[in-house]
DNA sequence: ATATAATACGAACGTTCGTGCTATTAAATA
DNA sequence: TATTTAATAGCACGAACGTTCGTATTATAT
């Protein structure tokens, strides 16, 4: 919660060394896992100094303001996103391959609950969806960027023959979001442990629902 | 978050008149909207205070605690929500007419921002997703409810002869609930014009396709 | 009109919040 | 080895948190 949504604080940060960067580094991976539970609100300096045992302020020292460890914290993340499925999803070629390798990755990493809380962004977007200031500006930009692939990746599969030219790539692109999050809400919330086996197959019989005969055979 | 999970508060609570009836109403209607923007733990017992120009033992002394009053929140939201989906849906017909009522009413809920934040229950799962407690498992019961109405129209439309006998109820209503998140989603966050009319859309095409001849039209 | 409750207030409790200053420790450079 | 600089700890701050208590103000019942 931004105390004066001016005065965007400037906080001489020193140029860090190796050891600044491996607990800035440490402090981030907690900090993850913290607001993946208790949300980017709910992370507090505090938690996170008694948690890897360091004082509040040599915490904050590596952060100008709360805010900037939000910022921080989601960019952190983010990384931890494009790591374990954007990159390797790309290795597939283009078209379905590389479609269904960004979905069946999504899953696996929240299922596999790499982020204590399932999934950061999922938490994130509907912590700060009705919010103003950055840090809704940069999970809603990530946001974007993530819809942006989805739909990138289903228009190539549709020039590559893949996919039935007729559906709207953003349509589709959107229906697929909404189903991977469901599923996310029915086993984080509901303990339902057939909501990512559901998914997977509503996913599927989607896919070739609209996939051509050219279309590589879909697991 | 409980202070001590054992001793649960027993606040000898008076019996309530007209007056305290009406202004606990009138905090719970604050209550709810906040919550809807800040989260239930972002909701605080002294913005409620200054928000409705009382004290805040005023506010307080309608609750034992705050997590009381978190839930008490979420039971006037639900009171919302049946009053404004469920309970009028129901005046229409079993079958499709009935699981249509169901959808449309919902969307419109969240559409025209009943709750300030959007999706009150949509918030509230995934800020307490991955807690433990009371307030969790309320919401859990109350989003368990809120699914099972759903297959239960679907499974009262199969009867009536309106839609496919071969689809799994529980199925298509995760797949419907998860496509009407996704709108809240995409138009809370990414600010799109056509979540709604998509997600529309995407439900009739859906319904449509399941859907047997006798089937009551869909708009 | 008086007694009895219900309702609201004001002040204060101890705790935690974010943030700032200053000292101390550890590492890099000279 | 001495000196500079980065990294962390220590301590304190004002504000806000949930909560309690005693008291004043209403309303209902006698």
């Amino acid at each position: 919660m931004p105390k004066s949504v001016l005065a965007s604080r400037k906080k001489a940060v020193p140029h860090r060394q190796v050891r600044g960067v491996r607990t800035r580094e440490a402090i981030l991976a907690r900090a993850v896992d913290i607001a993946s539970v208790q949300g980017l609100e709910g992370l507090t300096v505090g938690s996170l100094a008694s948690q890897l045992k360091m004082s509040k302020s040599g915490v904050f020292a590596h952060f100008g303001s709360k805010e900037d460890l939000q910022l921080a914290t989601i960019e952190h993340a983010r990384e931890i996103f494009i790591m374990k499925v954007t990159l390797p999803a790309i290795a597939a070629p283009k078209g379905m391959p590389r479609l269904w390798g960004l979905l069946e990755r999504w899953l696996t990493l929240v299922e596999k609950q790499v982020f204590e809380g399932g999934c950061f962004f999922s938490a994130a977007s509907f912590e700060f969806d009705s919010r103003r200031g950055v840090v809704r500006d940069r999970i809603a930009a990530i946001m974007h960027e993530w819809i942006g692939a989805l739909i990138r990746a289903i228009y190539q599969a549709q020039k590559g023959g893949h996919l039935d030219r007729k559906v709207d790539p953003t349509h589709l692109a959107f229906e697929i979001h909404a189903i991977a999050m469901g599923a996310h809400w029915a086993h984080q919330l509901l303990d339902d442990k057939q909501a990512y086996p559901r998914a997977r197959t509503i996913l599927l019989e989607k896919l070739r629902s609209i996939s051509t005969p050219e279309c590589p055979h879909l697991p």
